[in-house]
DNA sequence: CAGTCCTCCTGTCGGC
DNA sequence: TGCCGACAGGAGGACT
């Protein structure tokens, strides 16, 4: 499910529920997500406060009042639900029946906030708040896809002498930190770049960016921005934490159309699927060179 | 080091 | 209807 604007949207959905409030329980139905949970993972939480709810690329990362962040990452499947937000369901929401695959269970405030995730590819972890930039999940990540952050010179410095497809460049989260395969895919339609092109060819020998790839920047920005805007994009299951769909999903040029007719009206191509680096690849090859 | 490939896990869908 | 393979939003680690 999760890049950043899902992600995005979850925090939204949650920030809620968990600022400011504190963990009054926190129950591990497996010991184990993708990888072992911390020991104490429960205990440590329990009775702390959650300062803010943030978001790292694809991850959140919620600041407690003991200096801990607590990282998570939702993996391919993982999905938070927000479950009995009024004061007077505590003693009913605690009953309420969990879902299979309900794996971790925090009641926060009076409301119970589920983590549920099928493939159990998310993760969960601790660490020391100060040492975050540190941490191994963040420690070479590349900037966010945002105004600001993310320019034409950082890809060029990126990318200068780089053979690897300019596709698999941008999934690498150390290049650009938070895109996944749809908005890779959407980004470079935009730009009419073949996902095939390699990453250093859209360098200039002095090592400044070329046209080329400030159009490419520009089409990350621009195509991550509307799907924040939008709420994420809603596949097979829900984004949001309040059970509500996202809408990009509607506005994909190329992600999962093989067989139609290129989006741009002057172009007579077809999408196409490939297959890169063992993952789907949608693109138009009449308008992407 | 750079680049490529496999793997973890479960659910769903299309084809025969 | 039932079975079987292909495929799914990620990313760490093991290869060459």
């Amino acid at each position: 499910m999760p890049e950043l604007p899902e992600v995005e949207t979850v925090r939204r959905g949650l920030a809620p529920a968990m600022e400011g409030r504190a963990f009054d329980r926190v129950e591990l139905r497996r010991p184990d997500l993708r990888f072992p949970l911390p020991q104490n993972f429960a205990a440590r939480l329990t009775g702390r406060t959650i300062k803010t709810l943030d978001r790292r690329a694809k991850y959140l990362v919620a600041r407690l009042d003991d200096g801990t962040a607590l990282i998570m990452h939702l993996g391919m499947s993982g999905a938070f639900r927000i479950e009995g937000a009024k004061p007077l369901a505590a003693l009913v929401h605690d009953t309420k029946k969990l879902a299979a695959h309900d794996h971790v269970v925090f009641s926060i405030g009076g409301a119970r906030v589920v983590y549920n995730d099928p493939r159990r590819f998310g993760f969960m972890t601790l660490s020391p708040e100060a040492t975050l930039d540190h941490h191994p999940h963040f420690r070479a990540m590349g900037p966010e896809p945002l105004p600001g952050a993310l320019t034409p010179m950082h890809l060029a410095t990126a990318f200068q002498n780089r053979k690897t497809p300019i596709k698999a460049a941008l999934l690498d989260q150390r290049n650009v930190a938070g895109l996944g395969n749809i908005y890779v895919c959407e980004a470079l339609w935009r730009a009419k770049i073949s996902p095939r092109r390699l990453a250093g060819s859209l360098v200039r020998q002095d090592g400044a960016p070329s046209k080329r790839l400030e159009a490419l920047t520009e089409a990350v920005l621009s195509v991550i921005a509307e799907a924040i805007e939008a709420g994420g994009s809603s596949l097979r299951d829900y984004v949001a934490a309040d059970g509500s769909m996202g809408r990009f999903q509607h506005g994909f040029a190329v992600y999962g159309r093989t067989g139609d007719p290129c989006a741009r009206v002057t172009c007579p191509g077809v999408v196409n699927r490939i297959v890169q680096s063992n993952r789907s690849t949608f693109f138009c090859p009449g308008c992407q060179r």
